[in-house]
DNA sequence: ATAATGACGACTC
DNA sequence: CGAGTCGCCATTA
């Protein structure tokens, strides 16, 4: 857009927001990496306070954003948003383990196009 | 403009 | 594995 000098810059919300949003389905991707392909990689906090300012009902996948290590840390503010999102990964495909913890190993987004389906087939190292 | 916060991450005990 | 601490950055008050 030509608008010279007024190029109002993109603010990191709409960055992050739209990194979610490339989340394919039936994978995950931590506030990290959200932040990192989000431009902050340096900032997992911010991908956290973008999503805590997220409005509900919005079209954002939000679910499919975790914390490291695959824990939902939702829970701090919202046990019960937790269990929705965690209904939601696991009605994607999403594998839990017996802690509650999304199997990385086998749904972690690393921003990329998402492979042929089966190649993600990783086996989660336990621990 | 300064101070405080926070859906985090990694490290240490 | 659990709890606590420091560092990081952008947003909010």
């Amino acid at each position: 857009m030509a608008r010279p000098g007024a190029a109002a810059p993109p603010t990191a919300y709409a960055r992050i927001y739209a990194v979610v949003r490339r989340i394919p389905r039936g994978r995950v991707a931590t506030y990290g990496r959200v932040a990192a392909l989000a431009g902050l990689p340096r900032a997992p906090r911010v991908a956290g306070y973008a999503l805590y300012a997220l409005p509900a009902g919005s079209p954002l996948p939000w679910h499919r954003v975790v914390a490291a290590g695959g824990r939902l840390s939702v829970a701090r503010v919202s046990p019960d948003s937790a269990l929705t999102q965690r209904l939601r990964l696991e009605r994607e495909g999403v594998a839990f383990d017996a802690r509650g913890r999304v199997v990385l190993a086998a749904h972690e987004w690393n921003g990329r196009a998402a492979s042929s389906a089966g190649a993600v087939r990783r086996r989660a190292r336990k621990r």
